[in-house]
Order: C-alpha cells, then structure tokens, then sequence
DNA sequence: CGCTATGATTCAGG
DNA sequence: CCTGAATCATAGCG
C-alpha cells in the first residue's frame, strides 16, 4: 500500500523528469493529456495486485507480460530513481564513514607492535623499540627477546589469518549479495548504487567484526609486553662459564677494571650475554668489589691463580707461575692505580 | 622462610 | 653516554 502510494507521487512528481528516459514520442502525447499514462499504470498496478489472486500459471503468464511491457524499462527506471531519493534522504546523511578514531589507533598500535606491517623486520624492530621504551640499555639483548619475539609472532599469525578469514567471509558474503542483488534487479527496482551500498553495509559489519579481533590483539600484545617487562626483570643468572670469563677479565684487569667497548663485545661474544649485560656486570663487580674488597680477595686469588696458570701454559717460561699467594691482589696495591681506584 | 648473591634498573654527575 | 651508587627483585641456598 505504502509503496504503491509513493509510486504514484513519485511518478506524478517525476513526470517531467522520466520523460526523457522514455524517450517515447507517444509519452510526450500521454503526458499532455494527464490523465492518460496514470490510466495506464493504475491498470498495471491493478494487475499487479491482482497477482496473488491468480493461479501459478496465470501469474507466470502475466509477470511475462508486465517484463514485456513497453513502459517496463521506464518504470523501472522511474522506481529506481524514486527508491534512490528515498533512501538517500533517509540514511545517505549517515553512510559517510570517516576512518574511525578508534580503529585507527588500533592499527597504529598494531603497526607500533609490529603485528601488522611488514614481516619480519617490524617485528623485531618492535621488539627493539619496545625494550628501548622499556628504558636503560638494552640494545641488543637478543637472547632475552626471542622469547617475546616468538610470542609475538604466535600472535601475529593467529591474527593474520583471523584477519585473512575475514576477509575471505566478507568479500565472500558480499559476492553473494551482490549476485542476489543483480539476479533481483531483474525482478525488482535496485540500483546500482543501492548494491553499492549494501557492500558498503556489509563491510562496515565486517570491519567492525575486524575491530574486534584488532581489539582483542591489541590486548594480547598489552599483556605479552608487561608479562615480557617483567620477565626482563627477573634475574637469570649467567652461567658458570660466563662468570669465569667475566671474573677472569676483571681480577686480570683489576688496576683498571674498564674494558673497551671492543673487550666488551669479545666478553659478551665468549658469555654468551650482550653488551649491555656485560657492562651491568662490570658496573655491579666494581661497585660491589671496592665496597667490600676482603670478601672478594679468596676470588681475587683464585682467578689471579688462574691467569697466571693460563699464562704459564701459554708462555713456555712457566718459572714464575708458583707463587699463587695474591699475586693480583697486590698488583693491585702496587701497581699504578687508576685514579678511580686510588682508595684501594 | 630468611638470608645472601646477583643481574637489572634508576638516578645523579660529569 | 658512561659511570658510581642506591635500589629493586629474584635466584638459590641452608
């Protein structure tokens, strides 16, 4: 009824306008005497209703015939342009869909975190940035981030391929709308820019679905990055190996106790830690050791020992290597002192 | 559980 | 930036 009444509104309203579309002369004729084309499509409308009263067969016969119709091609067009109107004025104020703040920040997020973006650079580049936000010096501690880093590839994937299955659901979905929609409009007025906004309409369901999982991906990174933070905090101690090669470069190098950024490298290299680590050691040994120098002399000995040993082995003049009594240690008191070291 | 050792972090100073 | 110093927080031991 309520269609009815606004085809006929349109149409009268619209007179002039699909006048062209016709392109009939006779309509120019018609539309002189007014009352003649409403004639014509009240008793297309009448049939139409009549429709349902009628036997399958009848009905078949009759669509035929109302597809065969001459004016069929303007009316339909005339419906199209009318449903056009209508709708833009309901909802086409709305359809604008400016990037949504929120989404976006999302994807930055995710592009900063390296789950989207490019492979696998973006990802330890985030790794990299992520440690560097965390603070103080860790610039290469590889060790420590590919645990984080595996974690976050785990959810990169997950996210990827979620991501992807929705893609192919959507453009699936849409593809079936859009077929339905086409096949339709052979039978109903829809215009092309209604499909249009139909996929539209779909793929804002859709990406609001996406943001969801970009949400919730989101949060996953969130607690993997505080759980990685912590993690960094917690203290795994280096192994035995590790700590000989540091310590045996420090009491051999007790008088000056500073390696170079190139001793560094080799010491981290030979333990198996980074640069950073191998600096937090000597910054701890230092310290640790000038406050308390007896209780690292049995150390000092020990490696002093140890040194001289090495050095014997390798030298073939081993006739000094058997005084193991503090030889370092007194190096140390003797020797030129650093002015760093000028209080031990 | 308490204690010490130890790696990491923070902060100030140069 | 690097370092010393203080501090944090856990590992590991008895």
């Amino acid at each position: 009824m309520d269609d009815q009444t606004r085809m006929m509104t349109g149409l009268t309203g619209l007179g002039g306008l699909a006048q062209g579309d016709v392109g009939d002369p006779d309509s120019v004729r018609k539309q002189q005497s007014l009352g003649q084309p409403q004639q014509d499509i009240g008793d297309i409308l009448q049939q139409i209703m009549a429709i349902t009263d009628e036997s399958l067969d009848e009905a078949q016969a009759r669509k035929h015939a109302l597809n065969c119709h001459r004016m069929k091609p303007a009316l339909f067009n005339v419906l199209c342009e009318i449903k056009e109107k209508t709708v833009l004025s309901i909802r086409g104020v709305q359809e604008e869909d400016p990037p949504d703040p929120q989404i976006m920040r999302l994807d930055n997020m995710l592009l900063a975190e390296g789950v989207s973006g490019p492979e696998k650079g973006g990802g330890s580049a985030a790794a990299a940035a992520a440690a560097a936000a965390a603070g103080g010096s860790p610039t290469d501690s590889s060790i420590e981030h590919s645990d984080y880093r595996a974690k976050l590839a785990q959810i990169r994937q997950i996210y990827h391929s979620e991501l992807e299955k929705y893609e192919q659901a959507c453009s699936e979905f849409t593809n079936h709308v859009m077929n339905l929609l086409r096949e339709q409009s052979r039978t109903r007025p829809i215009s092309p820019k209604e499909i249009e906004r139909m996929v539209a309409i779909i793929h804002r369901k859709f990406s609001s679905i996406q943001m969801q999982l970009k949400q919730s991906t989101c949060e996953a990174v969130m607690i993997l990055r505080s759980r990685f933070l912590d993690a960094r905090r917690k203290r795994r101690n280096f192994n035995k190996q590790a700590t000989e090669v540091l310590n045996e470069y420090f009491y051999s190098h007790l008088s000056n106790p500073y390696p170079s950024e190139e001793a560094k490298e080799e010491l981290a290299k030979k333990c198996g830690i980074t640069v950073s680590q191998v600096s937090n050691w000597f910054g701890n040994k230092r310290i640790r050791y000038k406050k308390n120098i007896g209780k690292f002399q049995e150390e000092a000995n020990l490696y002093a020992v140890k040194t001289a040993v090495d050095a014997a082995n390798v030298s073939a003049q081993a006739s000094q290597a058997n005084s193991p009594a503090t030889p370092n240690s007194g190096f140390s008191r003797i020797g030129p002192l650093p002015c760093k070291y000028q209080y031990l």
